[in-house]
DNA sequence: ACTATAATCGGAACCATGTTCCGCTTGTCA
DNA sequence: TGACAAGCGGAACATGGTTCCGATTATAGT
């Protein structure tokens, strides 16, 4: 009540420009590493990548998950984002949702084992998977309502379900020539269909 | 051509019997690790709980895959066979097809850890990959041209795509009780479905 | 029965990787 | 500019897969 600052309460009290510098640099070196080496990566690898130590890794980013979750936060926001514009722009709430799937799909397959790691129940990974339930599951619970109150899906669709089995379906997509997971979502979302 | 022996010619020259002894008491043991623990229960564990030394288990299977398939050989075979016996019983080819997965499902999700595995491109889950598409693939393809043949699903369903899809369909599914593998599988048997 | 021999065994040792911890360095502020 | 908290690096530890080789033992031949 009483710390009158200037920025009203600020509960972040601004690191060290180092520490800063050395966050930048983990994320990007992160990036990197997990589009050539997957997001499995060795953590000693990023580490040596980004010009660090491995405990500062683990300072910036206790867990794998958190740093999963800082690198591809923008691509989960835009992600998010793009339901409701899909929701206004398609001719039915069917085809909106089938379109918003497929950009989770897109962006999932091309992510080399986050689909992997997304379903891992690993308390570690606790973080990564709420956060990307947290922020897409309220999105497609949206547009299957929307599908549902037009009658063009089964009422008792799961939003929760539906995103935890496409996200399956992306599980080693890129790595097999003999699977494309696009089409079996296909079928998942046919599936839905009412008649 | 000169080894002229009692049992024809024998390409197994037959084991020592305390070799024989231990890869019966390996799979034994195997088989209730995978219970208890998953099938990605440390190697260490299998040996103790065998009573044997690590490199015993490295004799008899060279990988956790040769273990894996050993242990559930039995199942995958009943599995297999239910396939022509499903399809003379049932009413329709969907019907039988619908049912055949099923089984495939309940075989999946109860061993915990196993549609893991098998969707695991690591060189040593090779042959764990190959053994069941081997033997379940021409199943499930029999089973899908007869649905197909009658009309009932899409003619350009693909044996192999469908079961890896409906594999990672199971992932995770006993640890999560928000997500029914059973219920996302029957909406992908749904979809094949014309009409 | 006894021995020679090869098959088999056990587990120490090695490697890769995740994780923790603490003495040292450095940015910041007075 | 000096004090000190924040931050750093990487050695050290834990876990689990894999290899290797000296010790053991089943088996065949005598």
């Amino acid at each position: 009540m009483d710390d009158v600052v200037g920025q009203s309460e600020s509960p972040a009290p601004r690191k060290r420009a180092d520490a800063r510098r050395n966050e930048e640099a983990l994320l990007e070196a992160a990036a990197a590493a997990f589009v050539t080496s997957g997001v499995d990566v060795p953590v000693r690898n990023i580490a040596a990548k980004a010009g660090v130590g491995v405990g500062t890794i683990y300072r910036h980013f206790p867990t794998r998950a958190d740093l999963i979750v800082a690198v591809y936060r923008h691509q989960v926001e835009a992600c998010a984002e793009a339901g409701p514009r899909l929701l206004a722009n398609s001719s039915t709430a069917h085809a909106a949702l089938a379109s918003w799937i497929n950009l989770f799909v897109d962006f999932l397959v091309t992510k080399h084992g986050l689909a992997q790691a997304m379903q891992s129940d690993q308390a570690s990974f606790e973080n990564l998977h709420s956060y990307f339930l947290d922020r897409l599951v309220p999105v497609c619970a949206e547009l299957i309502k929307a599908a549902a109150d037009a009658g063009e899906i089964r009422p008792d669709t799961d939003a929760l379900e539906l995103l935890f089995g496409v996200g399956n379906l992306c599980i080693g997509a890129e790595s097999n020539r003999h699977y494309d997971a696009r089409r079996m979502v296909e079928l998942v979302i046919a599936g839905l269909r009412l008649h």
